[in-house]
DNA sequence: AATAAATGTACAATATATTGAACGTTAAGC
DNA sequence: GCTTAACGTTCAATATATTGTACATTTATT
């Protein structure tokens, strides 16, 4: 019944940093933070949380409030999201389609 | 009381890409969906949701994720992370605490 | 080709995020 | 220094994500 999740240090790091970045990308332009939820399609309590570097918030919402404040996911452009796009679909159709576990890794035991 | 939210394109194709982030990673590591989900503390179907793209998913989940199979958020690791977060905290005492929404843009009509 | 495991996907039950309201606090601009 | 709007934060109600199960499909290996 409890979830209750654990976070690693650098999930943690990023969540922080990701907020942070989107609270500087709005008051850089001067947005308030009921603006920027109005234009998000989300309350300014979610927008609070997100700023905060809360793990909860889904990450379709927070994604599209850096989008909305200038923050750019993966620090690429639109054009550059596509190509990269495109080329891990390559990627995916050379890596095997299920995975069977008696892989014991690259780096074997000796 | 339904909530219906719409994505840009940018976030839409951020979110797929990191989903194919994800997949490769764990593909690489040889690692099946099943054992990825239980390392991470969540179900296969959420697992099955993030490799999708799906923007519903929580946000730390997603990093916790990615972190999992060595995709890098930002691009950097946990020092140059750490580094970032800090600055950015710098940044923050340097900007308004609070927006006064009468600032008409730096590019002001002139 | 046979086979067993991984994956894709749907679904009802349940845990949790989201929301709007509320209210005290802070700070921008006069 | 006043004023008042923005911000921080809490909370109950509600919408939605998560989960476990289940089953069909695909696929790696013998």
């Amino acid at each position: 019944m409890a979830r209750k999740r654990s976070y690693s240090r650098v999930t943690r790091q990023a969540l922080s940093i990701l907020g942070k970045l989107i609270r500087v990308g709005r008051t850089e332009r001067g947005m308030t933070a009921q603006e920027l939820a109005d234009r998000a399609g989300i309350s300014r309590t979610t927008l609070y949380n997100i700023e905060k570097g809360a793990p909860g918030p889904e990450v379709g919402v927070v994604f599209e409030v850096a989008t909305l404040v200038g923050v750019r996911l993966f620090q690429v452009d639109d054009r550059t999201l596509q190509m990269h796009n495109a080329r891990l679909d390559e990627k995916l159709t050379l890596l095997p389609q299920s995975v069977r576990p008696a892989r014991r890794e690259v780096d074997d035991e000796f």
